[in-house]
DNA sequence: ACCTGAACACCGTTCAAGT
DNA sequence: ACCTGAACACCGTTCAAGT
């Protein structure tokens, strides 16, 4: 969050880099637990214990249960939110098709990379999806496709918040389905096809062309 | 579920009638607890003191906590399915923008019926959604989705099954989102109309429309 | 046939004590 | 500066006892 900037000054922080150790640890530990207990059996022992540390050191780091899980799905949410963003410069002038497949092809493979992960993360926004933090990093997603759609050559969008609004959570809820099921490799494809052809549909009904847009003086 | 179908028969079935009304009471005073203590805080003990039992009665209706909880999200996911279910004789034969138009109207109107229950029923989801009940609701109200389509007259599917698939789930975002941000009546509306459209478009990129089709002898 | 509530094993969280 | 683990209040679930 607030690394420091002088450049030269690593070394000799033993203590510190012990607890990051911890932590990381925990984190670990914490995707570990959920994976094969599941959140009902989720239990701050029994991550600690995981992580090969006692319930009191966890505490040390995480004032309760819940913000241990917030800090978890917001590690995996700003992976997201970096992967999106990350196509911005590649993608800015370009049509509103080619910016669909970059968005949606993004998406899938920061979800997919690891995706009992990302399964098993849903489960967490139930609990801790009101926290500040994690609704920022939604916000941010959402900045950023805003922006995107902003920059297609092709087409221009009357109402960029509302279209960006509907076309972000529209794609989750396939991609959460996917999840859940377990989907293979070939109907992961398919799926991420679909999206590109329903984004692009919609996209395209909510849009005005650019060539017919003569309403100078 | 089993209700006879002797036609006389009540009466005089004062024990039963006395678990009924506790079942029910037990149901309410659950949403009520999730409603005003969150999903975490939902304890047994609590929902018995408020459906105004104790706990062992509550678990002589209800082996553990989840069974409770799946059976309440199975109650709410049932009256969508049913939303779902009744407009298919009214739509029979239509066309698919009439057949869109009628589906989101009915679960607009099942799910924002009850805007803060069916909201806190989205963290239900998370602990019991693997539930065979669960799954199997889902599942009906997808061949309904695929039912539906197959009637539009102006329109058909090469791939039904794919297509309801991605429908059904893309609807779910931004319905959950809507929830989760208590949008207001015209965002509501707004949202409506936008998956109308969003549907629409898809569906005709999927589809093959019906009056070039003469591929007879 | 239905209900009660004390009892038990376990979970979240703290804090005095260690290195 | 960091870690430990016993201790406490509370939660899920059971079961002998009531009406």
């Amino acid at each position: 969050m607030f690394a420091p900037l002088s450049p030269i000054k690593p070394r000799k922080l033993p203590q510190q880099r012990r607890s990051e150790v911890t932590v990381q640890a925990v984190f670990e530990a914490c995707i570990q637990v959920l994976l094969d207990k599941g959140i009902e059996r989720l239990t701050t022992t029994r991550v600690a214990a995981r992580a090969g540390v006692s319930v009191g050191t966890l505490y040390q780091y995480f004032p309760n249960k819940e913000a241990l899980l917030a800090a978890v799905l917001q590690h995996h949410l700003s992976g997201v939110r970096d992967a999106v963003t990350g196509i911005e410069e590649g993608v800015r002038g370009k049509s509103l098709a080619e910016i669909v497949d970059a968005l949606i092809n993004a998406l899938f493979d920061a979800k997919f990379a690891d995706p009992a992960t990302s399964k098993a993360l849903y489960a967490v926004v139930a609990v801790v999806g009101e926290s500040d933090a994690v609704m920022r990093l939604t916000m941010e997603a959402q900045a950023t496709i805003i922006r995107l759609l902003s920059t297609a050559s092709d087409r221009s969008f009357p109402h960029v918040e509302s279209a960006s609004f509907i076309l972000s959570t529209a794609v989750t809820g396939p991609v959460q389905a996917l999840l859940d099921r377990n989907g293979s490799v070939v109907q992961i494809d398919n799926v991420r096809q679909q999206l590109k052809l329903l984004s692009l549909a919609y996209l395209r009904a909510v849009s005005t062309c650019h060539a017919v847009e003569l309403d100078r003086a």
